[in-house]
DNA sequence: GTGCCTCGAGTTCC
DNA sequence: CTCGAGGCAC
């Protein structure tokens, strides 16, 4: 750090920039811990604290006793360390109808290989509408608590956590290590006359039991959260040093034992039928409980079972949440707004009336398409039923027509030119919906075809192309990505990477324009030259070509290794099939990346851009297990698990399963009963080997 | 041809 | 989070 004193000028300007940034600030606390409706964006506001923070860093007598960064509740996010799950917290599949709990249970069934009418017994409990939160025991000792976050990484509020009387701080009787999972809550009763009291001392009140209980975690001072009666339900468990139960409806009771409250209303059901009585009793109960739940929870007792399930991308296969039907309410369709995106697709975006649907304030929700609208017959002025799915997404669900203004409203249409045509509301190009060619049918999307000329799509291209999975430049958000594409500093990503060599020329250096000072300019400048190399996987995401998004960017790194020969082979003139030879790539995703590089336009852009950065190849397919990339056939049958099983057990670990051996089979898994495959890999010499040496190796031995 | 599962794209609010 | 559709196995 540089000792030498700031030119006096330098620091008032700083010190300008502070107190306004500082005021600003405050103004968006107030909003969003007081009146529970914020006016801008988390990442806008986070964008403020860093700014202010960079100042503070860079002028250290800026931060003092005043300074925001040192009052409580200021700055939560920042504040409590990251903390790896040792096992992740993963979410739940969401059922809502009646009918889907047989379906649910004949899934688990179907996936085990169970008769359907094999027993199967289930736990089936209340869903708490709280916090997740995972407690690290060590001998009995509480020694650390983390939230949720992503799943896979939360936060540290062990001091708060500690605070909690439902939360004992020794367990008995429990594994070496053991970490409850389970839900932090507030009662109702608890709310109402904390909010009332929080209200008369003019301090922030909540919009409902779960954002309070949310402040309360978030607190930086555990005093404060110490005040807060919350409580606590354990349903779960992550890391554990030994087994502790055999059965879901066991581990509860160990848990209870332990020390730990769980739900009373957690019971073991035997059949479909048995949990939908308790879900209808759960639900009768409801308003009588004194805390809020959203729907039941239904798992698969046996947890050997469990095990055998396992998970379907981030959900497990032996559980299913059991939702309530969401809250509904009505409000006035004020106007349709359509959006253009990436990709040139329309949307249309219904402006509300700002509504409280499920404790939240809604003003926007998405209407998907033209045909959505026309099946709801959705018109400007309606009055409509709002609910948010899955309690976070608002939705539209239908119009109240006793309460259509009278005349009625014109049905609505896209925007369209004088004759008729629909257009894009941006560039004024034709707007269509793509006909398949093999069905004849038209595409749900209209779409904007000025795809070179569109500056929507550019906006949005270049937002994109700057987002978090692609270049991942710091700072370089979407207010500000808009921002200099009004101003024409920006048309294409070349011109992100010579930002700072052309700052001034024909206008103002960014450190004068409004809003920006020394710091922030030379911070962004920094965080884009940060960003000069690449991975090819991040760099042919950040492209933005239709259909090719992470997973699909990584297949085609993966497959060709370095840009050039990517290149290369997207340029070729039969590079459509060339492509379409890739894992996972087919026909239309082939055709969409050949079409890209046959496109000179884009072409030029990306010389343009390649002599600004570089690309590095990608790391060769990670070492990690060792049956990673191998193909690998099942014949004959399996015992301790059923295909279905070892199939996905198999892509877990990154290796492929075929059903028929041939050149490129690496290993073969045989059974009882193997047949002709049996011999066919003898004579091709492939590896054979059993199912007992298949669970050895699967589980990395 | 059918039926999964996975992926992409667009959206909202914290 | 949800919808639609691409990819692929059956």
């Amino acid at each position: 750090m540089s000792k030498t004193p700031h030119p006096a000028e330098t620091l008032a300007k700083a010190r300008a920039e502070h107190a306004r940034l500082g005021a600003e600030i405050a103004e968006h606390d107030r909003r969003y811990f007081q009146e529970d409706a914020p006016t801008v964006s988390d990442a806008e506001y986070d964008d403020l604290r860093r700014r202010y923070q960079a100042l503070e860093a860079t002028f250290p007598e800026l931060a003092d006793a005043e300074s925001l960064s040192r009052k409580v509740g200021a700055a939560p996010a920042e504040k409590f360390a990251k903390v790896r799950h040792a096992v992740p917290m993963l979410s739940l599949g969401n059922i809502f109808a009646d009918a889907e709990v047989e379906e649910f249970c004949a899934r688990v069934r179907r996936f085990l290989g169970l008769a359907n009418d094999a027993p199967l017994a289930m736990t089936a409990e209340p869903k708490i509408d709280g916090l997740s939160c995972n407690i690290r025991y060590e001998d009995g000792g509480l020694v650390q608590a983390t939230t949720r976050g992503d799943g896979y990484e939360g936060e540290d509020v062990t001091a708060n956590i500690r605070t909690i009387d439902a939360i004992p701080n020794r367990l008995s009787g429990a594994p070496k290590i053991f970490e409850a999972r389970g839900e932090v809550y507030m009662r109702h009763a608890d709310f109402q006359a904390l909010n009332t009291r929080q209200a008369e001392a003019g301090k922030p009140t909540f919009a409902n039991p779960r954002n309070f209980t949310a402040g309360s975690l978030r607190q930086l001072d555990p005093r404060i959260t110490a005040s807060r009666p919350l409580k606590f339900f354990a349903y779960a468990w992550g890391e554990v040093s030994a087994p502790f139960a055999t059965t879901q409806f066991g581990a509860i009771e160990a848990m209870r034992r332990f020390g730990l409250p769980a739900n009373p209303l957690t019971k073991l059901c035997r059949s479909a039928e048995e949990m939908l009585a308790h879900y209808h009793a759960i639900e009768a109960e409801r308003a009588n409980l004194g805390y809020d739940i959203d729907g039941v929870v239904y798992k698969v007792d046996d947890l050997a079972l469990q095990q055998r399930l396992g998970f379907i991308s981030r959900s497990p296969r032996w559980a299913t949440a059991h939702k309530f039907p969401a809250e509904r309410v009505m409000t006035v369709l004020e106007a349709i707004q359509i959006n253009v995106g990436r990709t040139g697709a329309l949307t249309p975006l219904a402006k509300l009336k700002p509504v409280t649907v499920g404790g939240v304030v809604v003003s926007n929700a998405t209407l998907h398409n033209e045909d959505e609208i026309a099946r709801k017959d959705v018109r400007v002025g309606d009055t409509v039923v709002v609910q948010r799915a899955g309690d976070v997404i608002p939705q539209v669900v239908g119009v109240v027509l006793d309460k259509r203004p009278q005349p009625w409203p014109d049905p609505f249409v896209f925007p369209q030119d004088e004759r008729g045509n629909f257009i894009c509301p941006v560039c004024g190009s034709a707007a269509l919906r793509e006909i398949d060619e093999k069905t004849g049918e038209a595409d749900v999307v209209r779409r904007c075809t000025g795809h070179l000329v569109c500056p929507a799509q550019a906006v949005e291209g270049l937002k994109h192309f700057a987002s978090r999975n692609a270049f991942d430049i710091e700072g370089f958000g979407d207010k500000l990505i808009e921002l200099f594409f009004k101003e024409g500093l920006i048309r294409t990503p070349a011109d992100i990477f010579t930002l700072r060599a052309r700052d001034g020329q024909g206008r103002p250096p960014l450190r004068d324009w409004e809003g920006f000072g020394e710091t922030s300019a030379k911070n962004l400048f920094d965080a884009i030259d940060t960003r000069r190399t690449i991975a090819l996987n991040r760099f042919l995401f950040a492209l933005g070509v239709r259909h090719v998004g992470e997973t699909n960017a990584r297949r085609l790194a993966r497959h060709y290794g370095d840009w050039e020969t990517f290149r290369v082979a997207a340029r070729a003139p039969d590079a459509a099939q060339e492509l379409a030879a890739v894992e996972g790539i087919g026909p239309v995703v082939a055709e969409a990346v050949a079409d890209f590089f046959a496109e000179p336009r884009n072409e030029d852009a990306l010389d343009a851009l390649l002599k600004e950065v570089t690309v590095e190849p990608m790391e060769a397919v990670a070492a990690g297990h060792p049956l990673a990339g191998k193909t690998i056939v099942f014949t004959g049958s399996l015992e301790r698990m059923t295909r279905d099983e070892a199939k996905a057990m198999a892509e877990r670990l990154g290796a492929k399963v075929s059903g028929s051996i041939s050149g490129k089979t690496d290993l073969v898994v045989a059974g009882p009963g193997a047949g002709s495959k049996l011999t066919k890999a003898r004579e091709l010499g492939v590896e054979t080997i059993d199912e007992e040496e298949w669970l050895k190796r699967s589980a990395g031995v």
